[in-house]
DNA sequence: AACCCGGGGAT
DNA sequence: ATCCCAGGGTT
């Protein structure tokens, strides 16, 4: 039997019902690949319901400022993609009157879409005959074939790449792309794939060789970065606080935060009391209060953020203060959420 | 080729 | 604590 008929029958009998599987609307489509990037079904889900409620078509979501769209994704992280996509989403709507590239070539040109989406596009819109590889692809064809090759190098994504390109089914690429995705989601997971009832366990080289727990081999990553934020929540008497958009390259780009000041070592609260830009930016005579004496900490991919937050009660009321009511409108990241949370509902 | 970009769930 | 998730962009 052939690989991909025996895929693709596994895929009939055990696929999930998923909300995007119910179209070929390439906005849809496109808007659930982008959300899924990195990031699990389940967390991805709620964020496509309430994306599809708020823009229904590729026309509301251009129509939408950057601040509606950055505050709907707040909480998914890689906010670049939501920035893509509202940009994408403008260029589709404005410049080719709200049609998507039909074919693969067309797709990857769109900020956003790589290699992947643009064929997951491709496949699972118009059935082009382009093959998907994602992190459960990998593992599969590593596993299925015995490559030890690093799944993370050149070569592995080129090898990967060749052989999904082999295995495709090119009656049926929609199929068989979201067939072999959905396999390595369910049966060949990372950790204790159900291996005993898996139709290829006669065929996969590294179950023979007693090597499944090794592959796919990936290579490891950088350090992780130890942060020290020192967050100054100002609250006025005409209940106004000040808070930045973070810009340039570096993480949450566009989101806002409070008036931050990092340091390089962990200070105690005596020693940043004495710091010169804490004294400069609170002014004369502010009521300072410190929050939480331990500082919260934020874990991300490659960085620990060690947060502590100041309440503020300044002499003068700031300029450029925002009303403390309608902080709910500005996108933030989950550590600025999370204090909110717990400080609104008492002082706000 | 190496590095950066979030947050959360499973183990 | 570690891994990894329907990856892409920048340098």
């Amino acid at each position: 039997m052939v690989f991909s008929k025996v895929l693709i029958n596994w895929y009939l009998n055990n696929k999930r019902e998923l909300p995007w599987r119910k179209t070929r609307d390439p906005y849809k489509i496109w808007l659930s690949e982008i959300m899924l990037q990195q990031t699990r079904v389940e967390q991805g889900m709620p964020y496509y319901f309430r994306f599809n409620e708020a823009f229904p078509t590729v026309f509301d979501l251009a129509m939408a400022s950057q601040q509606e769209v950055l505050k709907l994704w707040q909480g998914l992280g890689y906010y670049s993609r939501a920035r893509n996509l509202h940009e994408t989403a403008k260029y589709v709507s404005d410049e080719l009157g709200g049609v998507f590239p039909e074919n693969f070539r067309g797709l990857l040109k769109l900020k956003g879409v790589g290699d992947y989406t643009a064929s997951a596009i491709a496949s699972i819109c118009y059935n082009e005959p382009v093959a998907v590889v994602d992190g459960n692809v990998y593992r599969v064809l590593a596993r299925y074939f015995g490559s030890a090759t690093p799944i993370n190098s050149s070569e592995g994504i080129k090898e990967f790449k060749v052989l999904a390109t082999e295995l495709l089914d090119e009656d049926n690429p929609s199929a068989f792309n979201q067939a072999l995705m959905e396999f390595g989601a369910l049966q060949c997971r990372p950790k204790n794939p159900l291996c005993a009832t898996c139709p290829f366990n006669s065929s996969c080289l590294a179950l023979k060789e007693n090597r499944i727990s090794k592959l796919p081999v990936k290579l490891k990553k950088g350090k992780i970065r130890h942060r020290y934020f020192n967050y100054l929540v100002f609250h006025s008497e005409e209940n106004t606080t000040l808070l930045n958009q973070r810009k340039g390259k570096g993480i949450w780009n566009g989101l806002y935060e409070f008036p931050l000041i990092e340091t390089e070592k962990q200070l105690t609260a005596a020693e940043f009391l004495m710091e010169e830009e804490f004294r400069e930016k609170t002014g004369k005579n502010a009521i300072i209060r410190l929050h939480n004496e331990k500082p919260v900490v934020h874990k991300l991919s490659h960085q620990h953020i060690y947060a502590r937050f100041w309440i503020i009660e300044p002499q003068k009321s700031p300029e450029n203060g925002i009303p403390v009511s309608k902080i709910a409108k500005y996108p933030v990241p989950v550590l600025i959420q999370n204090f909110l949370n717990e400080y609104e509902p008492a002082d706000y």
